[in-house]
DNA sequence: ATAGATACATTGCATAACTATGTATTATGT
DNA sequence: ACATAATACATAGTTATGCAATGTATCTAT
């Protein structure tokens, strides 16, 4: 009986470090994915969720993908505008600015650096 | 004249998302570094830092890699020991654990797919 | 002697994901 | 008709972690 107990207690202390974990990964990387996300086209923000979802598999929150739009706006990496609908809420769409474009640029050579040295050590 | 300063801020300002875009990734990427950097060998402390260094290109600051190595010590996915010198401070080696073995390949799994996703949408 | 490298460690700040919560509209099932 | 779920936006507070700054101590080279 307290073996059992031990077991689970070992096993959940792995899963909540690994849930932990991904939650860590995401920084940074979620927003190098929704950025590479909008090169191909404009999205609204409920849209994305699904996008990243179906994409990546990465699950985000709505607190996660709002307060990290409103970041990119605020450093001139997309731009928004509103579009009201035939029916049901006005939608507010993002686009890529050139600073983004640039930005993507940039970020894809550190991450294909990063990328590549971690498949060297982890093989 | 304006328009020289009005450039450079501009400039400083992508530098310095791209710099904290940086800082980010490391959360999460780096407790994997440094697992799969002591699945080859023991290491320590100020040892590790060189080697991440060498390995991957990323530098890591003394306050950044201490503290790691003790939630992943916390965490039972290293283990560490003392070990005298003949010259010098003792240094402190660190080793992994069984638990932190079966997790790095929970985190190389998840790795691979966010990694395949990624280049999927940025290339 | 002084500077710099080696080797450990902690404190406080900034960033960003996440949970919880809130508002409002439309669609669906019973 | 009414409740529930889905759509669509948003914010506040909590938590985790990288990093600069700082501290201690030893060894080496000039």
């Amino acid at each position: 009986m307290h073996n059992y107990v031990l077991c689970y207690r070992f096993a959940s202390m792995n899963e909540e470090f690994i849930r932990k974990w991904k939650s860590q990964v995401k920084k940074g990387t979620l927003s190098f994915i929704v950025l590479n996300i909008l090169k191909g086209k404009e999205l609204y923000g409920y849209e994305l969720i699904e996008a990243v979802k179906n994409k990546t598999s990465i699950e985000i929150a709505e607190g996660t993908l709002y307060p990290l739009l409103n970041r990119l706006k605020k450093e001139n990496l997309v731009t928004s505008k509103w579009v009201e609908q035939e029916s049901g809420i006005p939608r507010k769409y993002y686009v890529l600015t050139q600073e983004g474009i640039n930005t993507i640029d940039q970020m894809k050579k550190y991450w294909e650096t990063l990328e590549q040295s971690i498949k060297r050590i982890s093989s």
